[in-house]
DNA sequence: TTAGTTACTCATAAAATTATTAGTTATTGA
DNA sequence: TCAATAACTAATAATTTTATGAGTAACTAA
């Protein structure tokens, strides 16, 4: 652990975006911004039912290497970091929420659109307008 | 190996459809299926290089459980079974295409559209129309 | 009789991803 | 002095994914 791949060998930006989404974490961590805004990394931990450090700064740290969220720290004491869906991020929603619709079209058990954080009570359904 | 997921434990829509292209050869098949219209084993195996039996045939069979693909056999001698995008499969590759899209805006580099099925010299671009 | 064909399966190994547990730095407040 | 806080890092372990190398059935053609 604690290298990631980034430029690995994607053969196409197909594989390369799809990176972006790809993993246990990525998806709910891009929803939980979504829907709350910009997060610190301890309120995002709170959020993320069962992640552990190690697992979420290494996924934050993916994620901002693809240009998805940003980092910002504040020099207060103790630190403050927060984090956010930069401009590619939030154009990822769209294609997020029609990947939602179509998993639906074709599974109509669930009948709920609902985000990828994780959280039981979620009811964010990735709309962007 | 040799168990497959499926019915995991997904918690949305999005991380259910998502795991439809998720892996190192979901996308290249996809991909591959959407090149050439209807391909049998052999075919497909030519086409992924570096594939091996083991992990085609379960990635065959777990895109067949989501209903990206379908299976026909044919009872000839040696039998003949042939693979195809299902309704479901063809209504992914627009999202497909926008996450090529998306990627691109954000990485110039690759200029060109390039599908995932691996071949260098595959110059489809995932147009659905 | 033997080799060739297709579409696989099986056991196992290697590699990659994710989890566990425990630090660390710099500072404040009690 | 001691505990607490935020945002991490490091070493290692467990789990999951992917790869390797071989074998199978049911024929056919040589």
């Amino acid at each position: 652990m604690y290298e990631h791949k980034m430029e690995n060998d994607f053969r196409s930006p197909l594989e390369k975006g799809l990176a972006a989404f790809d993993g246990k974490w990525k998806t709910r961590i891009i929803c939980c911004l979504s829907n709350n805004g910009s997060l610190r990394y301890t309120a995002l931990k709170k959020e993320l039912d069962g992640i552990t450090d190690a697992v979420l700064a290494l996924t934050l740290k993916e994620l901002t290497d693809y240009s998805i969220i940003s980092r910002t720290q504040f020099n207060e004491i103790p630190v403050r970091v927060e984090y956010d869906l930069t401009k590619k991020g939030i154009e990822a929603l769209p294609i997020l929420k029609d990947i939602c619709q179509w998993t639906q079209k074709y599974n109509p058990k669930s009948e709920q659109v609902r985000c990828g954080c994780g959280r039981p009570d979620c009811k964010f359904d990735l709309k962007t307008n």
